[in-house]
DNA sequence: GCTTGACTCTATAGTAACTATAGAGATTAA
DNA sequence: TTAATCTCTATAGTTACTATAGAGTCAAGC
């Protein structure tokens, strides 16, 4: 099938398809006569392999590791089990960051209310003041 | 003072100082005899109202925004509580992600403990599924 | 036979908010 | 005098795409 076929088939965009080739998460094709880039059902597995790696936020970098410990099926595994480790642990870490934001967004909202000028506004006061 | 000095007052790199004052968050200040940037009092104060804001994660253009506001004491100041209530309801929505996300990723790591071969690897079995 | 639209190709630039580097000039201390 | 430290400008790199330009190919419809 041409790019736009698998496309459809995967969802992903054409672009990111021959953006993925060049980054090597998908192998270089073979092309059709008129230079067109053919593919088959291993090629579509393998995109859907990566965009659900994507959905879990993994990067490029480590689908990358992923996909290549999976061509070596003898291999240990715990390399996967330490990359999804320390995923999991950069994704606490950022709930952790965005929770205490919040927190400090909604103390700041309290600050002001609507129907005041620029001059009043709490919020920019508040920011303004330096402190923390 | 020279940008090194504000720099250190501050906390903010060198670099990002005159990152700054290209992207029209800090004016462009007069210069030294040698062709070097001369700050004062009012800078550092303008600089740290950028730190926080960036603290809190708010946007450079949604800080150019407040800081063109701040100029027009007068305005009504319903702008910046519309900006921050928005600004807030995407670190909600990002936390809501985030925790979907993790919740799948935590359900993932169970499916494998170490001391497997990959071809035994249940990550990489559940990832390679395609479903979900 | 010709035009139009849909598809493909490559190469390049843009996104956000910096960070890092190269190459050059000026000042200060030893 | 030399070396270190500071400043300047301009440019490239980061991540994972997305968008665009410009060119070629193919099929359908007139």
């Amino acid at each position: 099938m041409k790019i736009g076929e698998l496309a459809k088939l995967t969802g992903c965009s054409v672009q990111t398809i021959r953006y993925y080739e060049k980054e090597q998460l998908l192998p270089s094709t073979r092309r059709s006569e008129d230079n067109f880039r053919l593919y088959d059902e291993a090629s579509a597995e393998q995109l859907l392999f990566i965009k659900l790696c994507r959905g879990l936020d993994l990067s490029l970098s480590e689908i990358r590791q992923l996909l290549a410990l999976k061509c070596s099926p003898g291999a240990q595994c715990d390399e996967v089990n330490r990359m999804m480790e320390a995923h999991i642990q950069q994704v606490e870490a950022r709930i952790r960051e965005l929770t205490q934001l919040h927190e400090q967004l909604r103390a700041l909202r309290g600050h002001c209310s609507n129907q005041r000028t620029v001059e009043q506004c709490g919020i920019l006061q508040t920011l303004s003041s330096n402190q923390n």
